[in-house]
DNA sequence: GTGGTCTAGACCACC
DNA sequence: GTGGTCTAGACCACG
């Protein structure tokens, strides 16, 4: 959890999840850690993850069994293509424009890009 | 404005002005809109606009004249090179993580880094 | 509200607003009552209020503009084609599967669902 | 059982028998299967039919004979009529309500009934 | 004054 | 022990 980005908890818990799945490392049918020992591994509150859990299984990526856990829903990700691309695009997007508000043409962009070391 | 980003109006405003001085459309001296003449135009609340120029005029970016309006100030929006370093590395990084996140290695990312339109 | 059927506030203040837009009596771009006004009516907590509109919101029916309030949104169910017609078919077929639970056969079905009439 | 309709199971248990009772398929006098085999045809815990069956003896319509069974009481499942309608006009209004919600008016609904057929 | 986020805690239904 | 519902209250960002 990065309490700093501004990003709510509840978000990131959804956006790990749904990376968790395109990766493959939770797969459908796969049972998600429960609400409370999730909660106690991140150190929040887990009404946050419920909320989390709950946007997620109004979406339809997962789904709920009271009493025995939340599982990755069967329906795999078929808006996939066109939804993958429209997110892609947006990412794209978004950066090249934050970019260019720092002052950063597509050359330097790319540039910073092709150098960028990981920590 | 896009109400859909999440991005506040505030910060939309605040980079578009950033924009137009980075690209010249906006010099030195030059006198900005009138907070209620342009809270009309983007149909949003003068108090939000206001808030966009205090925060341009706290990093030095504009200079307000009381009785006369907001001009773009004569000080680059040169935020120290530091800290403005900081800053870029931490877009990268992040837009970076993203792209990973969806599968695309470095050098997909680039392509469509180069590749993209804007609208 | 009716607090002995058993159906949750939240889902109860969903479904009225559905029943509402339905009718014609909420119309896209008209603005909901706010939270704590609602939830002074209905005489319930505020959040059950809130977690009502999020799910609404979640499921593209209304948009919300921090600050102005909730509104009915123009986006019709865009969500792509496929997912739409999976959706109906599920909903129908459910709808179908419980009729036939409670002993009605196709053609009792649809004549219920032809004399319906909306509070 | 339909895990995903948000109907604790027990009770689809309980309408369940309610219905073949309805219908003739059980009469009085007739052995309900045992809490065991009903659980494994269920693929559900014994538990949850021992609910259930423990209802349908509080509310008069089964009996239990301890180390023989569970029969099928004399008296009629009457609660009838008038409950029966108003879970149907339940039904059938909340169906009405999530179909209005995607879209479809009542032609498109009653069209669309007509022509659903089961897998 | 608008909604959003997060915490905390109580009580319930289900397995 | 699982998640679900509801209440309560604090603090924040936005208009």
């Amino acid at each position: 959890m990065d309490s700093s980005s501004g990003v709510p908890f509840y978000r990131q818990v959804i956006q790990q999840i749904e990376q968790a799945i395109l990766t493959g490392m939770l797969e459908p049918g796969d049972r998600l850690p429960t609400i409370r020992s999730l909660a106690i591994d991140l150190k929040i509150n887990p009404n946050t993850i419920a909320k989390a859990y709950n946007e997620l299984e109004i979406r339809g990526i997962v789904t709920t069994q009271v009493g025995s856990g939340t599982f990755v829903s069967d329906r795999r990700p078929d808006s996939a293509e066109s939804e993958r691309k429209k997110r892609l695009e947006e990412l794209v997007g978004r950066f090249v424009a934050e970019m260019a508000a720092m002052g950063m043409d597509r050359k330097a962009t790319l540039e910073l890009v092709r150098e960028f070391k990981e920590d």
